[in-house]
DNA sequence: CATTAAAAGACTGAAAAGGTCTTGTTTATA
DNA sequence: TATAAACAAGACCTTTTCAGTCTTTTAATG
């Protein structure tokens, strides 16, 4: 219910894994699946993601590969989640209206799951890749 | 993946449904289950967690049904969301060993998101089922 | 002793998550 | 220009989790 799925901790180690090489390159997934035990075909589905995002871009044909798309200070935690699996937002929304459907406003318990979210969202927006390779 | 789930929306709306009564009372799950609109086997499921959790006492047998335990001040969002769905703290631990086994540490990955949770947190245990029954 | 309600836990169906496979397209280079 | 390496796109499959049901048992009360 609130873990950090799959996808997104590999995403998180694949752009990590740019980070932390000696010069900038472009890098074939095949080389970051191997080194980073991804599985190749699942870590190529999360990159076209990642790719859509604007968060890297790709270089096709022989010796091709993976690039960052910006800086790795201006890539936060939260772009990868909310890229990866879809905006914190959405987990907030209410069911009970489809049994009493009188207001259409997020209701009392929502709103302060939302409050939490937020607190979340904050902290996750704060934290770059970079800063996390480096740690 | 970061949704509150039906499990916890329905136990708050239950919790909720003791607090807006005009007086204190020994409810059954059959009259909250048709007044909120909330499977009444589902209901009574997630009626014995939170009893085993403290949060709620049962008397059995006929005109029997379920009482809070301690006055819904002291009855927290975080409370509930832990007691049905487990430990949010078990949401941070990583997969990576599975493969490198050097270290057992938490990655810098998951340390982040642990500031984060713990954040959220604070916000869901600063939240009583009074105040969100007031709102 | 019939009725009503909780207690406990096995069971099931649907949906989501995690992962694979296939069939392209692109492009450097031998 | 054929080939091999790599991305592109999406169908497909498998496993796990979620949501909900069903059955049997225990207990209280009129």
């Amino acid at each position: 219910m609130l873990r950090l799925s799959r996808g997104v901790e590999y995403a998180m180690r694949g752009l990590i894994y740019f980070v932390s090489q000696p010069e900038e390159r472009v890098i074939p997934l095949s080389e970051i699946s191997e080194s980073e035990c991804i599985p190749k075909s699942f870590l190529v589905k999360i990159f076209q993601v990642l790719l859509k995002r604007g968060i890297v871009k790709s270089v096709r044909g022989l010796d091709g590969g993976f690039i960052l798309a910006k800086s790795p200070r201006n890539i936060n935690l939260l772009d990868i989640i909310e890229g990866i699996d879809g905006p914190l937002s959405a987990f907030y929304d209410c069911h009970r209206d489809s049994c009493k459907k009188e207001d259409n406003e997020i209701c009392p318990i929502h709103n302060a799951y939302k409050e939490g979210i937020d607190k979340l969202s904050d902290v996750l927006r704060n934290h770059s890749i970079e800063e996390i390779a480096r740690t």
